[in-house]
DNA sequence: AACAGGGGCAACCGCCGTCGA
DNA sequence: TTCGACGGCGGTTGCCCCTGT
């Protein structure tokens, strides 16, 4: 499903991620948080690029993340923005709680984009009718705010019922588990509660092994002080 | 049972906009 | 004003899995 790990000629590595790095990085952002990119990696001991770091947390280790099976709401506010803005997926994102752009886009090219094709024949709601949206609706625009907002009440109901822990497993790289769970933690609260018991998940042996980068803070590489004050600005 | 082809999706690549020096 | 660093975005790629033959 993903391209195998290798090294690039700087010796950077690219590929999959493997669950041990996956566990530094969520450990590191959720630690300091990611002020920089580019040198994330190095302080979190990772040999990764800062890109390679920063698409991995926003598309598949940050809390709030919805994965699996779309709702025929969310194919409704799909195909209606698309329409409007076009291939914005980031645009497209913001209206759908939980979802990330790349998802989205890939959601769009191997489930939506045939239905758009045909709607040159047929209409949108015949098509959504057709994949089984029973009580579809063309939602006007109006509603479709009211229908963002019911999506999102719903991530944070689904959220209280699902703990972190049951996402972070190895299997973190795994889509049988990707389809069966989401990552909703939509409320900051939760998100620092369940990063607790994501704690808990992990070998003893990777919360006592020191940070590279706790090594590098104290070479005053980060301004920890206003990390440790500013806790979680990021999500 | 074996094979081929397509689908699905994580990850990569390159471009662009923003910001600070 | 210019330039470099950085983050973000959209397009594309690579590869595993599933399904049909």
């Amino acid at each position: 499903m993903v391209r195998a790990p290798y090294f690039d000629k700087n010796g950077t590595k690219k590929g999959a991620w493997s669950e041990e790095e996956d566990k530094k990085l969520i450990a590191y952002v959720h630690k300091y948080g990611h002020p920089n990119w580019r040198q994330l990696p190095k302080f979190a001991g990772l040999q990764r690029c800062g890109k390679s770091c920063r698409l991995r947390w926003m598309n598949y280790l940050r809390p709030n993340l919805k994965r699996g099976n779309y709702t025929p709401k969310e194919d409704e506010i799909i195909m209606d923005l698309h329409q409007k803005h076009g291939n914005k997926w980031s645009l497209i994102a913001e209206s759908l709680h939980g979802r990330t752009d790349n998802e989205i886009k890939n959601y769009w090219h191997s489930h939506l984009k045939k239905f758009q094709n045909s709607n040159n024949n047929t209409s949108c709601d015949e098509d959504l009718k057709s994949i089984g949206c029973k009580d579809f609706e063309m939602p006007t625009n109006e509603a479709l705010g009211v229908e963002s907002l019911h999506i999102l009440e719903s991530s944070v109901s689904i959220s209280s019922e699902t703990s972190y822990t049951d996402h972070n497993s190895p299997s973190l790289s795994s889509s049988s588990s990707h389809t069966e769970s989401t990552m909703n933690l939509c409320k900051e609260e939760e998100s620092v509660a369940s990063l607790e018991t994501l704690d808990s998940g992990f070998s003893n042996n990777f919360w006592t092994e020191p940070f590279i980068s706790e090594n590098a803070l104290n070479q005053d590489y980060f301004p920890i002080s206003s990390y440790m004050t500013e806790p979680f600005y990021l999500w």
